[in-house]
DNA sequence: ACTCCGATGTTGACGGAGTCAATATTCTCG
DNA sequence: CGAGAATATTGACTCCGTCAACATCGGAGT
């Protein structure tokens, strides 16, 4: 009933109707090609497999089995294909396509390449990366059902600037914050890196379906053994999903791991989440001020967890 | 010739493929529905015009004029269609939907709606998100096809950070800098919030097709009279669109505004499209030395522009 | 006023797409 | 061994998609 999700059912429909316009104009010149796209499709599920049988075909393209069966009896009549008994199974026809079969795939593929290539040559650079890259996406989307899974990985070109973009827009969005907390985040990534000693600090990039969904980053404290655990943050998206244990449990593994016998960190009240997690690993508030922050008022809080147990 | 275009081709074919078979299933169930695909296309465009012309739904969806012709005939036995003709053309027939062609719509629609919901539904919001923006992507790049045109704005939630994740990234793959380069970035542009009066300083971020393609930072110098042009770039898909122009002309109208006498930069000169930049705006080089950045050896430059003449 | 041309719209013909039902055959598993 | 599932084919039917032929109307020129 939400408002969002109408909007989000118009936006895909939107995208289907005029893809459904699109899609012949996108694929191939079928005005100049002996196949229908039917047939083209049945034709490239041929040659991209090794001795198919017509039910693989079948399940592949969605189609039902009697047009499959004619299909394969019109490529057969034109000395396309030819089919052979399988030897494991009396019931299934092995299907290959014949050296004229070859050769009109290959023809065909000629055609589609050149046809999809002169779309792309068409199109401004700066379209054409955004529709590949909207291509991959859905693409993406839909090629494995099973729910995406976050994984950590360390720090790549972007990834600084990044964090503190994503946390600039998303605080703004969710808590209001101004552009005082983005230029923060700006200015502890830079000490990060300015600063940064293998030996005593560290950072991860959470990454899930292809995009980075959270960071956390491990930095020596003002005093020796200590270490602070900064710029944690989850994608609302990706929320849910253990991203942010994931990321806690790294940073305090790699905190023990350095030989730091606590393990500190800032964070204001309102971001109910995150303290749920520094909960859950043990941290306790050690510290409560309220203070007039990013254009809110908020209440700060420090946490420490000991690692010298 | 390039295999970035051969990627490019299979990348968007390989996405012809999947949602082509994917189309059935993305836009309503039409097993349960008494209109064909074709059908309910043509129903739409009665739906959403006032007092069509056949001729007119043939070009909006691309149809063979016979078809559409058929289809009309068999809504207009089913009675869902009624024709009049044109008072302006006696060759003109206005099609309108009948009541009971309102309802088959307002059926269909509900009908598909839910479809697309579930689909939706059922997707992971980091998928779900994917595939909306994607999809609005997509429809972007065939919406309009005019080349996409460049405009400036002010700072946003994200810019700041945003800006050194690209330049991060842009001179990372062309020039091979290290995450230095990008950690100065972020650190300029948190000093330029940490110190920022609206009276002194000014930032615009070019934006084309909907992403950010540039920036531009003006600062006030050391000295009074003199303001700072700093982090200019123009991402490499929309380089020659006159991005880099734009933001440089701003720049300096800005400043030349604000009332400074001069203008300087700090560059390298293996930067040499926005050498190029710089002297067409009329700055001049006032210092040149060889310096070791960002793990290359390169040669630092100090341009300025006089703005009291 | 008249003619040509282009746009609109219909109809016939034809092959393929897509769906459903019926049927035959073969393998698998309990 | 028998039931059931998978494979494959065929008939029947409607719609899709394309091409060609044709009728009709309005407007641009001459």
């Amino acid at each position: 009933m939400t408002s969002q999700h109408d909007h989000d059912v118009a936006t895909l429909r939107a995208f289907n109707r005029t893809y459904t316009r699109r899609l012949g104009l996108l694929d191939a010149n079928y005005d100049s090609s002996p196949f229908t796209l039917s047939e083209a499709r049945v034709l490239y599920e041929l040659a991209t497999r090794v001795d198919p049988v017509a039910a693989e075909i079948v399940r592949a393209l969605g189609l039902d089995p009697a047009q499959v069966s004619r299909t394969l009896k019109r490529f057969t009549e034109r000395g396309l294909v030819t089919t052979r008994e399988s030897p494991a199974h009396g019931r299934h026809q092995l299907l290959s396509l014949t050296n004229e079969g070859r050769a009109a795939y290959a023809a065909l593929e000629t055609n589609t390449k050149a046809s999809v290539g002169v779309l792309i040559e068409r199109l401004h650079p700066l379209r054409r990366t955004r529709l590949l890259d909207a291509a991959r996406d859905i693409n993406a989307v839909f090629k494995d059902d099973v729910p995406p899974a976050a994984t950590l990985r360390g720090l790549e070109p972007g990834d600084l600037g990044m964090v503190a973009a994503r946390q600039g827009v998303i605080y703004a969005a969710e808590y209001g914050w101004g552009r005082d907390h983005e230029a923060l985040v700006a200015e502890i990534v830079a000490g990060f890196h300015r600063n940064f000693d293998p030996t005593r600090d560290d950072a991860w990039i959470a990454q899930a379906d292809g995009r980075m969904v959270g960071s956390i980053f491990l930095v020596q404290g003002e005093t020796p053994g200590a270490a602070k655990l900064r710029l944690l943050y989850v994608e609302p998206d990706a929320r849910g999903m253990g991203v942010g244990q994931m990321l806690v449990e790294a940073c305090v593994a790699r905190a023990r791991a350095l030989g730091y016998q606590r393990l500190d960190l800032w964070t204001v009240t309102v971001l109910s989440a995150a303290r749920k997690l520094y909960q859950r690993a043990g941290f306790q508030v050690i510290e409560e001020t309220p203070c007039r922050r990013f254009g809110q008022d908020l209440v700060d809080q420090i946490w420490s967890l000991d690692l010298s147990a």
